[in-house]
DNA sequence: ACCGGGATGTTCT
DNA sequence: GAACATCCCGGTG
């Protein structure tokens, strides 16, 4: 398997964000197939880091789509994002929830407090940590296949995806900017 | 099952 | 000083 080219990520992030489902994240021995993504924009998006232009720590959600931005939050927890739209233009996915389909030995190795299979990676910190995503992969390159990667492996994005509110916002809450794989038992939460 | 509170430190007001 | 794109643990039912 290949690298989703470029191009693929030269979207909005809300056109971007319902086609990353069931697509495949690869890092190291790690994958995982994403079933929960939300989407942040630019100025329009009160819920969005780039809400307020471009800071220190946002400075990759302005960069070239297809690389990687991830921040920090809570004090301990890292969030992985996959950039949107063209340079300049603010957008990100946030990575909420994926179905891990390899290297579990190594996630459950960083993932100690993990019961269950299908919590190695159930929510988007939950994510990170499993994949060893932290501060060293903000503004990864998601095309050169030297870090993490996407991978489509033929199974397409849901037909009809699951939709509501982003979780865990307090401005910019309103927005149906979340998708998800129905039914899945990877999602971080039912709805 | 659901709920409440604490952890922990960067970012922004 | 408050908020934060969260998670974990210990309570109760």
């Amino acid at each position: 398997m290949r690298p989703l080219p470029r191009r693929f990520y030269r979207l909005d992030s809300r056109e971007l964000a319902p086609l990353l489902l069931n697509k495949v994240l690869v890092l190291g021995p790690c994958r995982a197939r994403i079933v929960e993504v939300e989407a942040y924009g630019g100025t329009d998006d009160a819920g969005s880091h780039a809400f307020r232009g471009r800071t220190a720590r946002n400075a990759a959600m302005f960069a070239d789509a297809g690389h990687l931005y991830v921040y920090f939050t809570y004090g301990m927890h890292w969030c992985a994002n996959v950039v949107a739209g063209p340079a300049g233009d603010p957008g990100a996915v946030l990575l909420r929830a994926a179905a891990p389909v390899a290297g579990l030995d190594a996630m459950r190795a960083r993932r100690p407090t993990a019961r269950l299979d299908r919590d190695l990676c159930r929510g988007p910190a939950r994510l990170s940590a499993a994949f060893g995503i932290d501060g060293r992969l903000d503004g990864a390159d998601l095309v050169d296949r030297r870090g993490p990667w996407l991978a489509d492996d033929g199974t397409p994005p849901p037909s009809e995806p699951g939709v509501s509110r982003r979780i865990g916002l307090t401005r910019g809450a309103d927005h149906p900017w979340r998708w998800f794989v129905p039914g899945d038992p990877h999602r971080s939460r039912p709805g």
